[in-house]
DNA sequence: TTAATAGTGTCTGTCAGACACTATAAA
DNA sequence: TTTATAGTGTCTGACAGACACTATTAA
């Protein structure tokens, strides 16, 4: 029996979010002292630090705050990519994880000087290292599929939403338009949001929208696509 | 900056298949030279190897293949498993596939002796070492689910079927009953299934069955459920 | 009063499901 | 002719989507 060289294993994170209207990606540069494409923009990405990390999950999570500096609340494993060319270094396996959060999280990450992390718009991604564009690619078509089934798209938005800001992100992370009348009773059939009680949204020169929040934190399923 | 080990990392595979008209489950002894459950049942699974293999879905197939000597056309990655504690040696991680295959393929298999894999029903696994019982429930989870928005069902069936064969195995992996009427419709109008010309079956004394057959041999995945 | 967006009442076509029917073989 | 299962024609209720309406604010 042979006995065969541990491949390298390492845990990527594809954190998507909402700015300016765009469904991004959050990218950062590799560490100058990187062996390997040092300052490109890649995923966040690390290690499995045996000792500090009681998981593939914790690993993720650690990952995300310490090259990102964000604790997210969602994250959910994506898929493992592996093979023995999609590193230069040789055999490798990597565990991505996604995480779906609200704009307002990264406010203060966007825009710190030119070696923080910064969003991209994941239709104008521009060329990663490895495979990382094929693994932001299964993120945004994991996020749009589950959007027909379950309230992940409601992780993008914050707190506190109207329905109409609510119909634009299913809009936007299906990429098809919903019938105004028929996603609002969609939406209350499900059940996936409540009103706010007395507090409405006045924009311009309109009548006010009701705010609604999230009746659960947790993500829920339908099986009813829209 | 300090140098972590590399936690193990295996592969293992989740083969599901139709046997006596129950969702089963291949379950083999563990090699009796292993160090750790040496002859207990458990998942057929292995390492990567790194000369061989060209990534984790080649492990896979090599697997099976060695474990039960089956070569299966439908693989796809389940879910990574990981963790401090999941295998008493230490950290680990494993990727687990799923296949789902026919009846057929297996019964050569089927009762070779004390040392070949065998099949067991997913609602009665036995106890079984790591976290593999984990893995069969999530397993059967994504059979179930994937059930109600693609054409997954029909690799459980051979070549050629009834509509009737059809229908059940797909009651039996959602759960649920379905009209007949209803379900016929639902696979006329998708276009899953084709039936096979001038070919029917005749069982007992009633009017004999039109046979159908896939119409790819792809998954074929649609939007509204049963 | 106008502009702009929020939210509602009503109709219509489509489709899931119920039900009752016809079809086709063996015994 | 009976039994058993395959397969079809038709009706009904539920619901998606269209459309036109009312509601509520700022300018």
């Amino acid at each position: 029996m042979v006995d065969y060289p541990k491949p390298n294993q390492s845990v990527d994170v594809v954190l998507l979010t909402l700015h300016q209207g765009h469904l991004c990606v959050l990218l950062a540069p590799r560490p100058s002292e990187s062996d390997l494409f040092p300052g490109a923009l890649a995923l966040p990405g690390g290690y499995i630090h045996t000792d500090e990390d009681d998981d593939l999950l914790a690993t993720a999570h650690r990952v995300l705050r310490g090259k990102a500096g964000v604790a997210v609340p969602y994250m959910e494993q994506l898929y493992t990519f592996s093979g023995k060319y999609r590193d230069p270094r040789g055999w490798s396996t990597s565990v991505a994880y996604i995480s779906v959060v609200p704009a307002l999280v990264l406010e203060a990450v966007h825009g710190a000087g030119p070696e923080a992390p910064r969003l991209y718009p994941v239709e104008t991604v521009p060329a990663l290292p490895f495979d990382h564009n094929e693994i932001v690619k299964r993120a945004v078509v994991r996020l749009r599929g589950k959007s027909t089934y379950s309230s992940l798209p409601t992780l993008l938005l914050p707190k506190m939403f109207t329905m109409s800001e609510l119909r634009t992100v299913y809009e936007q992370t299906l990429g098809l338009s919903i019938p105004k009348v028929t996603f609002r009773r969609k939406i209350e059939a499900l059940g996936i949001v409540e009103p706010v009680c007395g507090l409405v949204q006045a924009k311009g020169a309109s009548r006010p929208a009701q705010f609604y929040r999230r009746t659960s934190e947790a993500l829920m399923e339908f099986d009813q696509a829209f």
